[in-house]
DNA sequence: CATAGCATGTAAACAGTTACATGATTAT
DNA sequence: ATAATCATGTAACTGTTTACATGCTATG
């Protein structure tokens, strides 16, 4: 079974917010979706030209002084595509955590190097829970007006809820951990 | 930057519980690790063979009448491979969650198919939390005597604080929406 | 004038799944 | 008998990242 091509429909998908040029994509993806979603500017200039075959988008290329910047917007084909694929039940997530597996066979691991794997891990997600906190004060703030503002706001909570649940597991099994 | 061949550390690290077959291995990390990491069988085997020649793992072939079946068991080099690579810090994971990705575009769904997509993550999330807690009272009864048991405990916990969270989420989310 | 970022793209390497091939054994 | 599962493996395909190539433009 072909897997779909995730990435033709993040890319329709992000282009339903407002047209954007391959580089736009990439970047702006990185910036709003990098808590469930990231994409390669390799794929990402493939997939267009794409997408552009079938119609789906449809380019506008301005140039700037000698710069061009080809400008995607998505069409009413690429619409119907993208809701299409949109209601159908989403594909279970690749389960591949690096961090859970060296856990689990924290057995081959001293109690330090499997403690700075914890404290590791909760700089990172402390830092994770501030940029989500800045990202939902961002979007009340700029993006009211969206319609897609209040489906943003979802995923966020839904993205704090789970940073929230591993800062509260790293704390009970830090503490837990025997001092040496 | 090669990507450190996790395949090869799942292996190793599943051969430091107990010598297994790789039609073992591939059964018992579905089994006992498949909230964080899955493997399929048309990558056990080959790397099964590359492990073998680097010979961080020796293979012992039993016959049982005319089927054979090869059990691989680590060796002390393999120990140490492992070792090395448990202690670096554990690569960031590949964030791509199809589920959320069509919540964040859920502008372009029905009220109707919104509604869906949550109903179904909330069936197959109260499925996970079943099975958790199958697998924590099943770890606690049959293997209290292995070195690992409390390592599996914690990895397992915190795939429940990540249910828990989840469905804490959907049951507020869903609650929220405007009937129709 | 160097460097960071804008902008598009390609090629190579790697990762990973799926489907298939082969055949044995066990349960119904 | 036949289906399910045990058991090992290969080949084809798809997906994805990384590194590179090219050149422009704004900033200090």
């Amino acid at each position: 079974m072909a897997k779909t091509q995730q990435s033709k429909y993040a890319l329709l998908g992000a282009l339903t917010v407002f047209p954007m040029s391959g580089y736009d994509l990439k970047k702006w993806i990185k910036n709003t979706t990098s808590s469930f979603w990231t994409e390669s500017s390799g794929r990402v200039y493939p997939i267009l030209n794409n997408l552009l075959k079938e119609k789906l988008i449809s380019c506008n290329t301005s140039h700037q002084g000698k710069r061009q910047k080809k400008i995607y917007a998505i069409t009413n084909k690429g619409k119907k595509v993208l809701k299409k694929w949109l209601i159908k039940p989403a594909l279970p997530t690749n389960q591949r955590d690096e961090f859970t597996l060296k856990l689990f066979y924290g057995k081959n691991l001293s109690n330090k190097h499997y403690r700075a794997h914890l404290l590791q891990q909760q700089k990172i997600f402390l830092a994770k829970m501030y940029q989500y906190n800045k990202l939902i004060k961002h979007i009340q703030t700029k993006h009211t007006d969206l319609d897609d503002a209040k489906f943003w706001q979802i995923t966020i909570k839904k993205a704090q809820y789970h940073v929230s649940a591993e800062l509260k597991w790293l704390k009970e099994i830090i503490s837990g951990l025997t001092q040496f």
